[in-house]
DNA sequence: GGCTGATTATTCGGATGCTAACAATCTTTC
DNA sequence: GAAAGATTGTTAGCATCCGAATAATCAGCC
């Protein structure tokens, strides 16, 4: 089975399809690999570490923002994590049935939930973290000695988008 | 409302959790910004220019596939665009509805399926893909002159993990 | 203190996204 | 040519993912 089609071939097919209008193909190639990146890199992490704990990519990162700031309001997990709240509160619901983290309502402004940790949770992260961050070094590794360069370059790539707003 | 927090403030708070415990920062910085920018991009180029035409982020990327490869087989398609063969089948299915392109079963292969543009879906493309690339150039813009680089680092990226399967 | 506007989290509807299981088909081996 | 193994696309079940609408709450203004 052929694997996916070189850059070269598929721009010269888009230049054919397109018959002479002015395409960016850096500029398409920088959004196709950033896709494809992170869909792989998101597959592989839920593969080898968390669906093991039965946990997908948002409810680790959940877990992890709720870990490090806990007590946190889900605004601002929604926020630092990047997905909307809506997303944000099915994904509470299975954590907190899973009895990783409890909500509650604010005492000072019935608007807001704070979020904690349980014990469980903080005990499963406490293992689990290292062990994901051993599998991020594997993937950082791709970059070799531009992974700081590469991590600049994405927050760029998400500032530019979140301005666009 | 605060912005997210930053990375410094972010390591600070990590270490002072694992107490001690060695932590990659770096790899850290790398997996999280990637999928920062990924879904970031995804939800800017849905809302300003796919959302209009009534598709999604990966409803695109299987019409334009189709539209550049044509006929192509299923699992080409998948494999092309990064995702599995379940999600293609409920994305096709979407498309199909749409009258944006049709499948038939392999003549020669009872079990492999070919997909064709429509009429509609072609005109729909040539005029959709200049638009949305130009929204890339944007994005790509984010990175200044390093962009062939971010591309090559990402692609470097998808290769790690995808031979780790 | 009452009204208006703003903010928050939740719900709803519809779409994606995966793995596992399944049915149909093809290939290989004996 | 029959059986076993492999491959394909679909279905089922479950989880995410979003925008819009909703209900509850708070802030500001008069």
């Amino acid at each position: 089975m052929p694997s996916p089609h070189t850059l070269a071939e598929t721009e010269q097919q888009v230049a054919q399809k397109l018959g002479g209008l002015p395409i960016d193909f850096e500029a398409m190639a920088v959004v196709s690999n950033l896709f494809r990146a992170a869909n792989a890199t998101r597959n592989y992490l839920e593969r080898t570490v968390l669906a093991p704990h039965g946990l997908s990519w948002t409810a680790f990162v959940v877990l992890w923002v709720t870990w490090i700031w806990e007590p946190i309001e889900t605004r601002q997990i929604a926020e630092e994590g990047g997905f909307s709240k809506a997303t944000l509160t099915g994904v509470l619901t299975t954590l907190e049935a899973k009895g990783l983290l409890a909500r509650e309502r604010s005492a000072t402004d019935g608007r807001l939930v704070v979020v904690s940790m349980t014990d469980a949770g903080r005990e499963l992260m406490q293992t689990l973290f290292p062990e994901f961050n051993g599998y991020e070094q594997t993937i950082a590794g791709a970059a070799g000695d531009r992974r700081v360069a590469l991590a600049e370059l994405l927050r760029a790539v998400t500032l530019v988008v979140e301005k666009e707003r």
